[in-house]
DNA sequence: CGTTGTGTTAACCCCGTGTGAAACTCGCGC
DNA sequence: GCGCGAGTTTCACACGGGGTTAACACAACG
């Protein structure tokens, strides 16, 4: 499960890319009214809150922090954006935010400090992921789950169905699926690939084989298959 | 009384201006090594540290906040000062700092980050200890205990199982460990890394050696492969 | 000088990986 | 339907590289 971080009013440029980086996604609400938010929220809660000052009247971004704080359940972690010139609005209100970026807004940085907070706060599960459906891959603890139950990949198996479960619907030929994941200048046959599915597809287990589809004389793709439209 | 904060390797220009306007005096270190500190140190104690880490090997800084953290005094929050190529290095070390501040130094960040820091440095407790199910570390005493029994841990032994502990289920290749728990200008083989784990393997005793967990042509973790999800 | 901690070297071993060949499936023409 | 060939799946096995392990070298420290 991705955390979800609060962002309000917005989520854009590198605000966004941040959140990326950091490994969490944005639920954005942006009026900043507690019912708006209460709707945004997950079930199992936010991770965090990316409220942008300097993005709206920063009394409103006050208020909003209070009442975050006042929630039975809480939201993690409050992270104040703001300009310059409010910096000395933040004295006497350190109670309402756990930390703060100066803009203009710097990805680096504003990841490092979400991280940060994130895992000061006992989060652990920061990290970047691929999800795709009932797959979920965990690129920091080289986990795959399939439905929830823990695959046992091997390194190239890993490899293999990362590449593949992040370009997903596409169709690669052997050989590009060689020289990708295997390296420029592998040079071995090309049956390898074969062999390397069908491990693959034995690990899914047979409800989830078809991830992993064969198009006939072209190469193999992953993803649910895509139905003709009818009509 | 002034709040006296301890500021290493020097405390100059922005510094120096940022902790006027925050309203504490500063004790400098220019060497950084614990006797210095110790002299420096006030009765009541420090209430905070700057850490210059730009302007001496980053890696000493690290050390220092090290053993800052492992001192029977608190220190207070420690302000980690970071050149921009820096932000990354801070990953997986979240637990030797409590704030940060980006080069080139803006005197009304930093003393704002000094004030939130020191007010809110009463709620807010480093976690003395890292416990992961039978395993706990006292950071304080150097001591670990498996289920109960005290293990016999050298200093690389502990560094590197703390390192381990503190980010379960993460993937750590060989290089990685070696720069992040050797340090950063360490040269010397991956191997070194290999016989270390064994031995902290033997330590922990048969009953508990897969805590550390190797990943093949990756590297190790630390953690029981329990499924992730659920929250 | 023993002791203890740390890093290196090299032998050993095992598991992941690639390969070839057999079995099988699909598409096509008759 | 039947036969055929190209393409794919499946299997078993050999090899090599990565990991484990023990023994040694060396520095620090008393």
């Amino acid at each position: 499960m991705i955390d979800v971080v609060l962002c309000v009013p917005s989520c854009e440029g590198p605000i966004r890319k941040a959140l990326e980086v950091a490994g969490v996604s944005p639920a954005v609400a942006s009026s900043g009214r507690l019912a708006e938010v209460g709707a945004l929220e997950p079930a199992s809660g936010f991770a965090g809150a990316v409220i942008n000052a300097a993005g709206f009247p920063f009394n409103d971004a006050m208020n909003l922090c209070r009442q975050l704080r006042h929630r039975t359940t809480s939201v993690g972690p409050i992270i104040l954006l703001v300009d310059h010139y409010q910096l000395d609005d933040l004295t006497f209100r350190e109670d309402l935010f756990d930390d703060f970026v100066v803009g203009p807004f710097d990805v680096s940085e504003l990841a490092t400090r979400l991280r940060h907070r994130l895992r000061r706060a006992g989060n652990e599960s920061v990290a970047a992921r691929v999800v795709h459906g009932d797959l979920a891959m965990n690129l920091e603890t080289y986990q795959a789950t399939i439905a929830g139950r823990v695959m046992d990949l091997t390194y190239m198996e890993y490899e293999l169905l990362r590449f593949l479960a992040t370009n997903p619907q596409r169709v690669f030929t052997r050989e590009t699926l060689l020289s990708r994941v295997w390296g420029y200048e592998y040079y071995g046959g090309a049956r390898t690939v074969d062999v390397h599915v069908r491990r693959l597809r034995a690990k899914l287990g047979e409800e989830h084989a078809h991830l992993i589809q064969t198009v006939r004389s072209v190469g193999y793709r992953f993803g649910v298959p895509e139905r003709e439209e009818e009509g």
